[in-house]
DNA sequence: TTGACAAACAACCATTCGGTTGTAGGTTTG
DNA sequence: CAAACCTACAACCGAATGGTTGTTTGTCAA
């Protein structure tokens, strides 16, 4: 994975790891909001849902579009399911610890049932 | 959702906001590692790695085991499953946008279908 | 028993973060 | 035009973050 990539990644999951952030972002996607329409929803300065809006649109998570006066936010689905296949990618991961490990167990039953072996002078 | 639930969501995304964290977190869900394996793949210090190692443990996203002067982590599937779901989540929301979005279009359609209304003395 | 290794933890430092207030510019509306 | 509104942005502040070094404790091996 390339530099640049990572750095995308990060602010991925760091512009989700806000509730506030999560709850903007929440809004938006279900529907357009303008930056002032937010800030009435939290109980902080305009200026810091206007952060919290410019966080999320430099991750990639929302895109603004101008109307008049207005400047209305709305939420990208794409970034959002880009997160999720990530993860999805992890359960892979690990997925393959247990596919080996599943191999691991059948070859010591294989060997169970094998014939006698020259080294099994135990019992 | 609780206070305490979005603690907890704060902290798994704060987890994942890091790429070290996440290299660690593949490694541990592929295989267990001790932290002393662990720091021996970065150009960091030891003692960074276990404080990467500690946010991951206290997000939930791995566990550690003693075995005699080891520690070994261990990635945990079902708290990035979590994460995963939340986004899945949010996708559904994004979803019930379109939904009524789609539903005007087709009420709009229908309208037009219509047969004229007294209030349109337009042409 | 004495080293050597693994881990935990504290203290410190520079940077980033989440919040504030204040100022300035563009757009409607009266 | 003037007043009200929406947004952008800079400067500042306390707290948290990501890193360092150093010390201590527990465990294995010679």
């Amino acid at each position: 994975m390339d530099e640049v990539d990572k750095d995308k990644v990060d602010a991925l999951f760091h512009a989700l790891a806000d509730r506030t952030r999560r709850d903007i972002l929440r809004r938006v996607l279900a529907e357009e909001h303008s930056v002032s329409q937010l800030a009435a929803k939290y109980e902080m300065s305009f200026a810091a849902v206007q952060k919290h809006v410019g966080v999320l649109e430099k991750a990639g998570l929302l895109t603004k579009r101008r109307s008049g006066r207005e400047q209305l936010a709305s939420g990208d689905v794409q970034a959002v399911r880009s997160v999720a296949a990530m993860l999805t990618e992890l359960e892979h991961v690990w997925r393959g610890r247990i596919a080996r490990i599943d191999a691991l167990i059948a070859a010591e039953l294989d060997s169970a049932s094998d014939p006698p072996q020259e080294d099994r002078p135990c019992p």
